[in-house]
DNA sequence: ATGTTATACTAGTATTATGATAGGAAAAGA
DNA sequence: TCTTTTCCTATCATAATACTAGTATAACAT
């Protein structure tokens, strides 16, 4: 259901987010620290600087920075600006809602239910609550 | 997300819970109502057998009926049963639990309660509340 | 016995999505 | 002008999806 660009652009947000105090970070070193190729990375990139949650900046000390405070991104933004929809079923995407079905189906209801349930849950974590978890598991680390 | 298998299996259940009062269930005729191809139907209708959610007889004036009472099916387990896992991350399937980020992955958690999230939702419909609502929908069709 | 009806099982196949890799253009600073 | 970076497009191998098809097997009717 979430493939590998919605679990990266939350991992890449995370990174920016723990690194954008010394200027703009890198895909260079975004990559290398999350260990994922820097080629796909850039196609991720692109979908989350597209979407307006990524400010990019060209050339030498180029990079990404966040484009709001980390409390202010909902988890489903990214994952949403990453995969398209993150809908259950197809018939619920807004372009595709031409079944032919639509006024007979018994299970519309349930699926739109489905789809609520799912948006409110990735809703209702912010970034900043990822990045909180991810300086403890950092701090974690280093101690030992 | 969830793929035919998963919808052609609800609808299928649905089916045979409205006319199993008249004995077995053949495919030729839910295929023929759900205009669903008989040979895809049959594949799926094999994974809900296996997993005794349909008892099954063949030959003659055979087909399938409900193991239980309508009641007491979980919704998620007919798709579970079709889809394999409802999982919406791979990291989380059983088998592929070892993940070698696993102890320094700062969105494990996240995808955990996001897997809870769908199967709580999904296991919180019976198969009894989505016939009630297609017996419904089948009068106000007749009435039109 | 034989034919009919239905499930059970296995194999094949076209299309699409996934998860990349690769090359080069364009911007920006040293 | 060189280096570093993002930006854009194309390509490609693999796997999943959504089927179709054929045959075996079971059960009953005649």
């Amino acid at each position: 259901m979430i493939s590998t660009k919605g679990r990266y652009a939350l991992r890449l947000m995370i990174d920016v987010a723990l690194y954008e105090a010394n200027g703009f970070v890198s895909l260079k070193d975004s990559s290398r620290r999350e260990n994922i190729s820097i080629k796909y990375l850039e196609q991720v990139a692109s979908l989350l600087t597209k979407s307006n949650l990524l400010l990019s900046y060209r050339g030498n000390n180029g990079g990404y920075k966040l484009s709001r405070n980390p409390r202010d991104y909902k988890v489903g933004e990214i994952l949403r600006a990453a995969e398209g929809s993150l809908s259950p079923v197809a018939c619920l995407q807004c372009e595709n809602n031409f079944c032919d079905r639509k006024d007979i189906c018994t299970t519309l209801e349930f699926w739109k239910g489905f789809d609520k349930a799912i948006n409110d849950y990735v809703d209702n974590t912010t970034l900043e609550d990822l990045v909180d978890k991810a300086k403890k598991t950092l701090e974690n680390n280093y101690s030992i």
